[in-house]
DNA sequence: CTTTTATGTAAGTAACTGCTTACATAACCG
DNA sequence: CGGTTATGTAAGCAGTTACTTACATAAAAG
């Protein structure tokens, strides 16, 4: 691994433990392994580095990488919401980073968590006008009744509490919401 | 406004805005209009002034305070997740603070976290049992359902995208969730 | 009136932080 | 070989930060 990467998979470590302003430069340096002066001639500054660790750990990609599966009903939907969850998994760290700059949000992060649930909200109205047959405006609803809870579910279990629930626990309630939403005229 | 006061509004303030770490003590006191020898007079520290402010401003009390609605059925679900979602929103500022802290999670955020949640699923299983006729297990995935939901509701359109929905929006998607976790099998 | 209490001003300290400069070294490239 | 490139060490600087000490003052309490 070269320098420039071992920096950056460090800095993502450090800033995703300890937020941006709780993070120093020497931390990061040492946990990549390498000198101060290394990290700023790659980086420049503090403030570009947490800007490529973004970039670089962006849940965004994952998310896009998600295929749409095929058939209807509920069964899509549970299958979309579990692989939904674990990309969230996946980038649990990335996610850390993000909520932990809600406060003195600078106008780059706002647009990272904008284009997050954009990323979401687009997939997830795909999957719910082909798997479920809905007008456009039930559709989007219902997309975010479904978009809400997966992710306040994941903050709230895995974020929060810092711990990894079982699969049983995570399908349970993805199958719980799948057929909440699938159902009824909501 | 005893000075205490002062500094400990201020202090939420600050905190709410720019996290424990980018908030210093000079900050704070200037804003309360004291000298930062008071505010140490006061409070000994910085940790121990952010310990005060966590108490001082808790959602907790809030959502103590609700009343669980009568009757049955959907209805009461609508209720009680308006009455929610503007408690949420009263407390906006706690609320960024909490997330704010994520990382680095000190114990005893992670018990206000927690402490959080209980207090929200127990008034919820109140609601549940009571207005749907419900079993124990059905009730607890279906109250872990609308309490995700309604908190990454909350997190997704107010937090992050630092806006205040209009009403209409709130009312569309409570009623959506209630509707979809009120009916159906899930 | 005198003492206590609450607050202020001034000054400062020790540690830390982001970042820089100067110089060395070792590997790789033509 | 000679030069470029990537990295390291050492030192440090200027600014900031949490927190302290010493002393003044004015109001409240007894």
């Amino acid at each position: 691994m070269t320098a420039r990467e071992r920096i950056l998979e460090a800095a993502y470590s450090c800033f995703s433990r300890k937020g941006y302003f709780g993070t120093t430069t020497r931390e990061i340096s040492q946990a990549a392994g390498v000198s101060e002066v290394t990290l700023f001639r790659l980086f420049g500054s503090k403030k570009e580095l947490f800007r490529e660790v973004l970039i670089n750990y962006s849940i965004i990609p994952d998310i896009r990488a998600i295929s749409v599966p095929e058939g209807s009903g509920e069964e899509v939907l549970i299958d979309i919401g579990l692989k939904l969850f674990f990309s969230l998994r996946e980038k649990k760290e990335f996610l850390k980073i993000l909520l932990s700059e809600v406060t003195g949000l600078t106008e780059e992060v706002e647009e990272v968590y904008s284009r997050f649930v954009e990323t979401l909200e687009e997939l997830l109205g795909r999957v719910f006008s082909s798997a479920l047959s809905l007008s456009e405006g039930e559709s989007r609803t219902k997309v975010k009744v479904f978009r809400s809870a997966l992710f306040g579910f994941f903050i709230s279990e895995e974020v929060f509490q810092g711990r990894e629930l079982p699969y049983e626990d995570v399908i349970r309630f993805v199958k719980s919401l799948s057929a909440a939403v699938s159902g009824g005229r909501g």
